[in-house]
RNA sequence: GCACCUGUAGCUCAACAGGUUAGAGCGCAGGCCUCCGGAGCCUGAGGUUGGGGGUUCGACUCCCCCCAGGUGCACCA
């Protein structure tokens, strides 16, 4: 709706850009929408901004959808339509969408967004949950406005963690015969209790594991292992609402000969050279503060090696824009992944890295200490038994992927309503509840023709304003996310919607109004709010509540 | 030391591409159900946007210099 009324601002100037159009419909005084298209385009135009908006103020008061047009300064202050707007809202549910992708760089593009890639040598942690939901969420808004959008898993399952891994589990299954064992041998050994587990499922499928030669062994524990930490990790992600439409595996990356093809690409353009044995990559030609080890002087290719093979592989699939979300943590990889992909000859733009701030998650007040090498690190699903699907997700998305972030675990397990995501979901409750009432009244949702007819006679008031020139702002908030490629934009917005829905609630009667027309209105008005917030319940992961 | 992120109300966070008087929630003070779900609503107090320069008609936003917190700087992944 915003870009309706700037393109035609645009045309009427006669300029290409489209000026700028903010929701203002908070603020008073500044009309619902607000624009300060005479500042902007007085240089260009070579006219004084006053007379700018004048201009733009006379030309378009006739239009359909201007209720009503003022001019300030530079600015231009419109309260819009109601009819427009819901004209508007109710076709939303056919789409078009494209409208807005238009405005985000990712449009016509074929975009990959990879995300949590968690080892398979261990359950998911909680650090894994924002990584997650803020994953999810993009990929669920990203397909939803249009764009061309793969989520994909990459499954580590080769390299040195996997040895280390099969070594811890054999020396478990030792320990379950009532064999020496011994686990601190193992450099960064994984010491869970979850590895007896899988020890003991391993003995009962391959009783005679221990006989077998050290390699078949290691391979079998492996092979195993990993089948089994894989079962859990996707299970978990299903219930956390988190799907992917390709889970690629590091083995078969190496068995496909990517790492051969990549390294040999970059030998042929001059980038490696041989120093200490190992193999090493020029990545400082490109700007990294150091060069890389590709092969190390054992034979063996670094993750950093197989990383830059498998996101070769990924461009020769044919995508533009490769999100990679990662934690914090891996910020030292960046720098001489992006160097690579230049080595390569790749858009600079190919890949993007999305990083997500630490979490950190507080129990009495105090910071827990987590660490998978330890063995006392806390699960994701425990997180979700503790606090529930919806409360973790709408918790991780809240904030700025930028924004480091302290969840505290005894405040949603109090599930209180300090806890925001019941604000929202009630909202939803209660606007469904009251189409209920109204099918029982034999009440119905009215036609766009019956809205015509029922604001010739009633004027919306302040509260129900609000509430539709928000709710038909959904588009460009899904923009927002997409473009700036963080979800707390429409979760913000949720919260909003929200509370415009629970005060218009409290001021007006819907069922029994004070007139057909104002009924027929409200009826229109809760319907969409149905529409959009079951919208931003379905792209959060959470869930929509019939009852609570 | 270098790189990146962060610093906004008592607390947790917003603020779109630089735009009009910096907004929410929690907490605090007061008020609101004969009524479609009170898990709600309304009113109020609360700010030198970490500090200092600069660019601009206009800066929380862009640039430079400081200060503070976090993260990363492997032939680990």
């Amino acid at each position: 709706m915003r870009f309706i009324i700037g393109k035609e601002m645009a045309n009427i100037l006669g300029v290409e850009d489209i000026p700028e159009i903010r929701n203002t419909s908070t603020e008073k005084g500044k009309g619902e929408l607000s624009s300060p298209v005479g500042f902007m385009m007085a240089r260009k135009l070579k006219k004084r901004p006053d007379e700018i908006t004048k201009e733009l103020a006379e030309a378009l008061s006739s239009r359909s959808w201007a209720e009503r047009i003022e001019h300030k300064g530079g600015f231009l202050n419109i309260y819009l339509s109601p009819f427009f707007l819901l004209q508007h809202l109710y076709g939303l549910s056919k789409g078009k969408y494209e409208e807005i992708a238009q405005f985000t760089p990712q449009y016509k593009k074929r975009i990959q967004v990879e995300y949590v890639s968690a080892n398979p040598t261990g359950p998911l942690h909680v650090a894994h949950g924002r990584g997650a939901a803020v994953g999810s969420t993009l990929v669920n808004i990203f397909k939803h406005i249009g764009l061309d959008t793969t989520a994909e898993f990459y499954i580590n399952d080769g390299g040195e963690q996997i040895k280390k891994f099969a070594l811890s589990i054999l020396e478990r299954v030792k320990e379950i015969k009532g064999l020496p064992f011994d686990i601190e041998s193992i450099d960064g050994g994984y010491k869970g209790e979850y590895l007896k587990d899988i020890a003991e499922k391993l003995l009962e499928r391959h009783p005679n594991i221990l006989d077998m030669p050290q390699s078949k062994a290691l391979d079998t524990a492996a092979e195993f292992g990993i089948a089994l930490m894989l079962q859990d990790q996707k299970e978990v992600l299903k219930t956390y609402k988190v799907e992917f439409d390709v889970w690629r595996s590091e083995k078969d990356i190496r068995r496909e000969g990517w790492v051969e093809k990549t390294i040999n690409l970059l030998k042929e353009r001059g980038l490696t050279y041989e120093s200490d044995g190992a193999l090493w990559l020029k990545t400082t030609v490109f700007g990294d503060d150091k060069d890389r080890v590709l092969i190390k002087k054992n034979g063996e290719y670094t993750y950093f090696a197989v990383d830059v093979a498998y996101h070769f592989e990924k461009h020769s699939r044919g995508f533009d824009i490769v999100y990679d979300i990662w934690g914090s943590d891996h910020y030292g990889h960046i720098g001489r992944m992006k160097a690579a992909m230049k080595g390569l000859g790749l858009p600079d733009d190919f890949l993007q890295v999305i990083v997500i701030q630490i979490v950190r998650f507080l129990k009495d007040g105090e910071p827990i200490k987590m660490s998978k090498r330890a063995g006392t690190f806390t699960l994701l699903s425990e997180l979700i038994d503790l606090v529930g699907v919806d409360a973790a997700r709408f918790y991780f998305l809240m904030y700025s992927p930028d924004n480091s972030m302290d969840f505290d675990l005894d405040l949603a397990v109090k599930k209180s309503m300090d806890n925001p995501v019941y604000y929202v979901q009630y909202s939803y409750t209660r606007a469904l509840s009251l189409k209920r009432k109204a099918e029982e009244a034999s009440v119905t949702v009215p036609t766009l023709d019956e809205v015509k007819k029922a604001l010739e006679m009633y004027t919306p008031s302040e509260e129900e304003k609000l509430l539709l020139i928000n709710l038909a702002d959904i588009r460009y908030q899904l923009m927002l996310s997409a473009k700036n490629l963080s979800p707390h934009y429409i979760v913000n917005y949720a919260k909003d919607l929200a509370g415009m829905l629970h005060s218009f609630y409290q001021s007006k009667r819907v069922l029994d109004a004070e007139s057909d027309s104002a009924r027929v209105f409200r009826m229109a008005l809760i319907d969409r709010f149905v529409e959009v917030m079951g919208l931003l319940h379905d792209l959060m992961g959470i869930e929509k509540k019939e009852h609570m």
